[in-house]
DNA sequence: AGCCTGTTTGCATTCGTATGCAAAGCCGCA
DNA sequence: TGCGGCTTTGCATACGAATGCAAACAGGCT
């Protein structure tokens, strides 16, 4: 209480020197002498100084702080690669402002201003569709944007993915492989490209052996929808003989209920796989044959995105689209010769 | 790029009042008639003016940021913790600057000093134990700090955690009363408060039966080092038919280690408790036994001791301790009578 | 009209730091 | 000693908004 905030003038008037020499010894490429610097770092270190970084941010312009936003934490996909992000972002001093959004398209309108009031210096939308006209806004406001996990069709932003089209492709060819031709799939929510694209990839794969989805049903990427989705797809006599669910976090609800409401043996019965590779799909419970998003990867393509595009307003957008490969694990029959 | 940041001057010019004028238009509780009102939000509107949050922390002191200092998102509890301190402080227009912090002493010392660098109006620390000399040293930065899911010896700070001694308690009288004699204990971080108050709970209820754990091992609330502390303490002959893990998290790594390792069944063979009740917990595949921390009160609290705190600094410190109630599910045998 | 009270308004200053500019200092060299 | 060039320093101002103060205004009453 009674430490009053100390400022650049008291460790001035401390050191004997001008408050821009002050500010000078802490900005980094600044010009000042030796001499200086060590009256400077003593009166500071005696006070307990250390610059403000909203004042500073008010003159310079940057604030180091990068907004992200984020529509839930339930897929734990999500806190991993938020853990990731901060980190990398703490290793250039930037820190992660979190805002939670419904993933409804409403209230991202209201949260975007709410982060440029911050005067962030950039923005990571991760499970976020942008409207079109609302990333028109953004690059405006130059503000730099990247799409995290999710792409867009409109107006180009930057936009890290992992190849979720090859990855949904080769899970069609591993489950036709295995043998399997009644093959089902349970959607995640349509607004996202990374359902869309799934989808598009796991048909396209079909189709090289003339096959396509037995069944489909939607399960929002929502743990409870998804447990319904399986029910009504395997509650008639001729269910499928294997699954893809568009992530792991629904798949987990699928392997649930085919196991202990239906009473199903996995793979023996149904093979099951799903897509995001989370810490749970490798434990033994689950065992989930899916195809890894590279988070660490996904990550260190957004950090360098970003520093690019603030440094450089004018960088033109780059999309991403990094490789992402599939897991075999217990879930799903493996071909024979799969793994050689 | 070309629209420039556009400032109150701006708005004052186009609506023909002064910069004052526009200020007290979008400062809750100032003075101003409806017509200017009206002429500000207009010139606002079509220039698409937001205040700079930043600069008006400058002067009133307050910048709407809490720090959040987390060692880990492994552990779900977290992430929705996360999510839903989040929205309560969205709901009060604040928002939280996450900060991760190995769990160790030494980083958090430069990690606290990063935060108060930010101007924030109070510190969340989850997970993460303080020294006394540093919560001093909150004090003395005159910056509301409020402890989640840790208790703290020394100088008294404000506190929210769930009742962890009687939570474990209960588990013994659980246990004891399914039948159980011969009961283990896989503990959390040794600096964790969480994991001192859960065993000593855990002891005092055993004891209350003339009881004690028959086995310990050290999980560090580490997925990995719990499945070595289970395979450990399920290596001899004369196994426990019980165990208690100080978390879900490893818990579910034991159980793991137990089913698929072992070959054992749960609960016919060992009964498996936990502490937490993180989502995954009520998953069929594990269907786990443990004591619910019921997060949504425990961010409630926090929120409400934040407030109080920032409102006056001299608020004393309270200490919250919530319920914290026991969830009978399938991983352990359920004692006659138990839930009537 | 004249006075009093209460509300609006603008002016000027403030928050804490960075930075352009010009003055001052330093160094070496002739 | 004097001069050119480089570095260091302080002065003054700017960033964008909030606010104390006093002037201006509006309204009610006599």
């Amino acid at each position: 209480m009674n430490t009053r905030k100390v400022t650049s003038q008291d460790v001035a008037r401390r050191a004997g020197v001008s408050q821009s020499a002050v500010s000078r010894v802490f900005t980094p490429g600044a010009s000042f002498s030796e001499k200086t610097a060590a009256k400077v770092r003593k009166a500071a270190g005696e006070l307990g100084y250390r610059p403000n970084v909203l004042a500073r941010s008010l003159i310079t312009g940057r604030s180091r702080i990068i907004g992200l936003v984020v529509a839930y934490l339930e897929n734990y996909f999500y806190p991993e690669a938020l853990e990731k992000l901060s980190n990398a972002l703490q290793a250039e001093s930037y820190h992660l402002l979190v805002f939670l959004v419904p993933r409804t398209a409403g209230g991202i309108e209201d949260t975007l201003q709410e982060i440029v009031d911050y005067q962030v210096d950039g923005i990571v939308l991760a499970s976020v569709a942008l409207s079109s006209e609302l990333a028109t806004r953004c690059r405006a406001a130059g503000i730099p944007v990247v799409l995290f996990n999710r792409s867009q069709d409109g107006p180009a932003l930057p936009t890290v993915t992992s190849d979720n089209f090859s990855g949904g492709r080769e899970i069609a060819r591993f489950l036709v492989a295995g043998g399997c031709r009644r093959i089902g799939y349970i959607a995640g929510w349509e607004g996202a490209s990374t359902q869309r694209d799934r989808e598009a990839g796991f048909r396209h794969g079909l189709r090289e052996s003339g096959l396509e989805p037995c069944a489909r049903e939607v399960g929002d990427y929502q743990f409870a929808r998804a447990r319904e989705a399986a029910r009504r797809m395997f509650a008639g006599a001729d269910r499928p003989e294997a699954v893809f669910v568009a992530n792991d976090h629904m798949a987990f609800a699928t392997m649930d209920v085919l196991r202990f409401e239906l009473g199903l043996r996995i793979p023996h019965d149904v093979s099951v796989v799903g897509f995001d590779d989370v810490p749970p799909a490798a434990w033994p419970a689950y065992d989930l044959t899916t195809v890894r998003q590279d988070a660490s990867a996904m990550v260190a393509e957004t950090v360098k995105m970003l520093r690019a595009n603030i440094e450089d307003p004018d960088t033109p957008p780059r999309s991403v689209c990094l490789p992402a490969t599939l897991i075999p694990r217990a879930s799903a029959r493996i071909p024979r010769g799969w793994l050689s």
